[in-house]
DNA sequence: CTACCACCTGTACCATACTACGGAGTCAAG
DNA sequence: CTTGACTCCGTAGTATGGTACAGGTGGTAG
């Protein structure tokens, strides 16, 4: 069976290999066998599961959660409905962060209209706007 | 004239006094003049400052960008037109994010669609697929 | 006059996800 | 056998926006 140094498994993942030790660090991937110099030897499998961090990271989970996801694979008690929840929760996460932008871009919106464009910037509503702005938008 | 401690600075502008020294370093607000003890002596006009960093961290803006959105406003130089082109930056940043919220939001939802919430979490589509997605969603 | 609270400085720490660096040991090619 | 690339470990630094001490002084109310 073939072993792939750190190196090789930074480089097929796509990662570096200060984020692959880091990783490590963090228990998102297993620490390897080493050889007698300390190097660590990698299955061909890491590669696999480094690339499933890469996208749930994509997806918007923290490494933290990815970690959990991971361990649900593990437990035989788990059910995939506990990986759906997980999913679920992050796509709530993500609406929640969607209308707080939208509400920050309404506001914004707002502003750039009020404003002509000419004049000094002492006297831009954008500013002035935000000395006085009562209400959370 | 009256003149506010931190403390009272704090309270009325709604964030703690760590924040407010915090802020002091970073240079969004003005270093106060000193009482004999040390005691900084705050104008009331600080309270407003702090309120006008706190309306624009709501509406997503760095501290670093509330720095330069405070500096334009001293600079004479600075038009109206330079403002406006801030906040338009700023509601284009805040497109770019919710566009890759959208598309986070979308793999997701695919995803727990995949997956009937039935069976052990090892034979999850959700988790296949994260171990096998070729394309970034 | 003595509590007791507010304030001072400087440093360290929280989470997030890496990235960089120094100094030493290892491996493979030529 | 030498050279250069690779790897090791531990620590520290990056950016973001604060929060939390510790250890010491100031101001004021009773």
């Amino acid at each position: 069976m073939t072993t792939l140094t750190i190196g090789k498994v930074a480089q097929r993942a796509g990662v570096g290999i200060e984020t692959v030790r880091f990783y490590e660090r963090r228990g998102l991937i297993d620490e390897p066998p080493r050889g007698p110099s300390g190097y660590r030897h990698y299955p061909e499998s890491v590669v696999l599961r480094l690339l499933f961090v890469r996208r749930a990271k994509d997806l918007g989970f923290t490494l933290n959660e990815i970690k959990e996801l991971l361990s649900l694979r593990l437990d035989p008690q788990t059910t995939c409905a506990d990986v759906k929840q997980r999913a679920e929760t992050k796509i709530a996460d993500i609406e929640e962060k969607m209308r707080s932008l939208r509400r920050m871009k309404q506001s914004l919106v707002q502003l750039t209209k009020s404003c002509s464009g000419n004049g000094p910037a002492n006297d831009c509503p954008i500013l002035e706007s935000l000395d006085s702005l009562e209400q959370k938008p």
